[in-house]
DNA sequence: CACAGGTCTCTTTTT
DNA sequence: GAGACCTGTG
């Protein structure tokens, strides 16, 4: 086999298969290449059987691309090797055994939602003060508990005597309960349940442990103590297992990633052999320096220096703003200036924050530029009301024992059915020992519903129905549809007819689209297994790389994603790191995990690094002040390129002057606009303020957003356009009014409105 | 029981 | 600034 291509320790990697092995691999030092060449080695020079090796990731998108790579090496042969996520593979296990640990094959996956929606039903049965005692502590008590597989029985024992935790374990124990009754896993479960079937069940684990003779981990610095233990059972006596990760890389701390997983690798198994790939191919030496600058105040970490043949390399730029706003409008010109000149294409470009809040001032700029632009992240398409709503029916056609599911749509569309008879079903069901169902298909003979049994009636005749539907009808499209067109849902969407109603109706056929391509991209289609696509889909999972945009995200979101031209907005002390890592200290452990996070960032970049900061920005609806980030300050002060930039420089020549000269600047702080003659200096070292800091946002927006070339717009007088608010109308006019177009539009509903082409944001339709 | 309108509370980051 | 939650009214 060509192992050409590869470094030394490449090739070590690739050819070390047998027992324990450690790849610690720096960024961009391509890791993937040495899983799948490993993989193909295996395969082609040491005779095992794709069959018996399993790649374990953490993201679809990961897997997905780790098995089209080792299909193109190897190509897809009986059954090929089995490359999975940690929450599917255990899924698929657990839908083949999940009844030898007592629930049904045909359980459903609740995602943070739903377990949020079961703990406050808990509280109130309990009579516990949600005030005092918040849902999400409970939340974040009982997942640490779970990476930790601490089962709730345990979890009580061992707090019994601290008045706080005790109220957890109670909660705990019920929660646990009532998963079971629901026949439900949460996403913690499906590691830890699994790590339970094998050690109560052996012959399952012999099983697997039989079948997976070489097993690899990717991001193995991201795994918790529950993956830890899954995959060292899975491993077994043969301990062919090869990790590969990277400490200065760990940033799940808050979702149970334990760094001492892969620090201590060598101590978990004795006899394991390590390999530090070193040789970085993506980045250039200076992007390089920049990182290693940032990382090396991190004292808990294997010694590493990463290096790369790509000497040289454009300088780190670094600009701090007056406001969001100003940060904003420079990278989403940057852009385009960059663009216009040929230098890169939209889909180059990525642009990095710290928190899902970020992206919308800088959402807004792109649009106004007329900036392709896709966002990772923030409200997932399946946790919008609407497809939460219509998921909920398909899972309790599923399983109906499933009550957080039938409780968000027993109602919904309006049946008139409302709490105080579901307290009476609860308890009748109590009383009797039904499941909520069962006492829903009897709830004529509970007296006191009066005229709301019959109403019940219509929602389980509505529901058995659909479950019988789902016995000849195998497509998942159709049973979408005629879930939202059966219930009515759709039909009350279009009498409210409004333009939220609308949105939502989209969203519905959206769901549709996805169930067609499902049913078409899959060999078998079944409801469980479209649910189960649905349940375990990250943000991250429908990126496309191919497609010409410009890509926002967290930070967090683009680890193991590069981009040649990256920007890192909103490094700003009290952000990024955040104020939770400030208090806990300098040299916290918080405050490591935010400098790995710092330095995942930098390294995304291939070419070049635009690192943003802004004096001022709306957090949580009050102004914000705050000084540049002091990962900045860890940066070699040779690298960065900190110059105040001149509009020229950003290709804007000539639109200077109106962008900056507002006619009457406020008047307490007067004396300092024309100091600078830009808002875009760099105040890193400055001190002047800009006119800037008395206005509104809303109104600084507005104005310096005609530095834009104004634009022709794409529609003219009588064609029918749609406003975000207004809805649809026709354009009466449009006048050139020097700095932009006035366009004059007659909205359907909300009547004449004049408005300026470059915000009002027409659609043509 | 439904809805409108007012009040209160906010961390990050996500499989 | 947004979303969850509460309360009063019809």
């Amino acid at each position: 086999m060509q192992l050409d291509g590869l470094n030394k320790e490449q090739k070590l990697g690739v050819t070390t298969t047998e027992g324990p092995l450690l790849i610690l691999a720096g960024a961009g030092s391509g890791k993937t290449r040495v899983l799948t060449y490993r993989t193909a080695y295996l395969i082609e020079e040491m005779g095992v059987k794709p069959y018996n090796i399993m790649a374990i990731t953490f993201t679809n998108k990961a897997a997905k691309e780790m098995r089209e790579r080792i299909d193109k090496l190897v190509g897809n042969e009986d059954g090929g090797v089995w490359v999975s996520t940690f929450h599917s593979a255990c899924v698929r296990i657990l839908r083949r055994f999940a009844e030898r640990i007592g629930y049904g094959n045909n359980f459903t996956i609740y995602d943070s939602d739903d377990s949020k929606t079961l703990i406050k039903h808990i509280l109130k049965d309990l009579q516990i003060d949600s005030k005092r005692f918040k849902e999400k502590m409970f939340m974040g008590e009982i997942s640490s508990a779970k990476n930790e597989l601490i089962g709730s029985l345990e979890y009580r024992n061992r707090f019994s005597n601290d008045y706080k935790l005790n109220v957890v374990g109670q909660v705990y124990q019920e929660y646990e309960a009532r998963l079971r009754q629901n026949n439900a896993f949460d996403f913690d479960d499906l590691i830890m349940k699994t790590v339970e079937l094998f050690k109560t069940v052996p012959e399952v684990l012999n099983l697997y442990q039989d079948r997976l003779h070489y097993i690899m981990v990717d991001e193995y610095q991201d795994t918790n103590n529950a993956q830890f233990q899954l995959i060292r059972l899975l491993a077994g006596r043969r301990q062919n297992l090869c990790v590969v990760g990277d400490d200065d890389q760990s940033i799940y701390k808050f979702r149970g990633a334990n760094i001492y997983n892969i620090l201590n690798f060598e101590k978990h198994f004795p006899d394991a052999k390590v390999i530090k790939l070193e040789q970085n191919y993506r980045s250039t030496q200076v992007i390089l320096d920049a990182a290693n600058g940032v990382i090396k105040n991190n004292v808990g970490r294997k010694a590493k220096k990463l290096w790369t043949e790509k000497s040289g390399g454009d300088k780190i730029t670094f600009r701090q703003f007056e406001s969001a706003y100003e940060e904003a409008d420079y990278i989403a010109m940057d852009i385009t200036s960059k663009c216009r000149d040929g230098l890169y294409s939209y889909m180059d470009d990525a642009i990095l924050y710290r928190t899902n809040a970020q992206s919308r001032i800088l959402e807004e700029k792109l649009m106004h530029l007329n900036i392709p632009y896709k966002i990772i992240g923030g409200v997932n398409f399946y946790s919008r009301m609407e497809i939460k709503d219509i998921l909920s029916y398909l899972h309790v056609i599923e399983n109906v024992q499933d009550e957080i599911a039938i409780r968000r749509i027993i109602n919904v569309p309006k049946r008139g059915i409302g709490a105080a008879s579901l307290e009476k079903v609860s308890t009748f069901a109590r009383a009797n020992g039904y499941s909520f169902y069962e006492s829903l298909l009897k709830a004529k003979d509970i007296p006191t519903l009066g005229k709301a049994a019959d109403k019940i009636k219509k929602f389980t005749d509505l529901i058995e129905e659909l479950r019988e539907d789902t016995k000849t009808n195998k497509r998942i499209a159709l049973l979408i549809r005629n879930v939202y067109e059966m219930s009515g849902y759709a039909e009350a969407l279009r009498l409210e007819n409004t333009e939220e109603s609308k949105a939502r109706l989209e969203n519905l056929e959206e769901l549709y689209a996805k169930g067609v391509s499902y049913d078409e991209g899959t060999e078998e289609p079944t409801l469980t297994g479209f649910l189960e696509e649905v349940a375990l889909v990250a943000q991250i999972d429908d990126l496309e790389e191919s497609k010409d945009y410009v890509v926002l995200m967290t930070l967090h979101s683009a680890k193991g994603l590069e981009f040649p031209n990256v920007y890192m907005a909103g490094m700003e002390d009290g952000l990024f790191p955040g104020f939770m890592s400030m208090m806990a200290g300098d040299d916290s452990e918080d405050m490591e995990e935010e400098r790995r996070l710092c330095y995942v960032g930098i390294t995304r970049a291939k070419e070049r690094l635009v690192m943003t900061a802004a004096k001022k920005r709306m957090l949580r609806g009050e102004i914000q002040y705050s000084s540049a980030s002091r990962f900045i300050k860890e940066i070699p002060n040779n690298l960065l390129d900190n110059n105040s930039p001149s509009m020229y420089e950003l290709g804007f020549a000539g639109r200077k002057e109106d962008t900056f000269s507002p006619k009457k600047p406020a008047r307490s702080i007067a004396t300092s606009y024309g100091s600078s003659g830009s808002s875009y200096q760099n105040s890193y070292s400055s001190t002047s303020s800009s006119i800037y800091g008395a206005r509104k946002p809303s109104m600084a927006s507005g104005s310096y957003g005609s530095g834009v070339q104004k634009k022709l717009p794409a529609y003219i007088v009588g064609d029918k356009v749609k406003h975000r608010k207004f809805g649809e109308g026709v354009v009466s006019d449009i006048l050139d009014k020097g700095r932009d177009y006035e366009v004059t539009v007659l909205f359907d509903t909300a009547g004449p409105k004049k408005m300026f082409a470059s915000f009002a944001k027409l659609e043509k339709i």
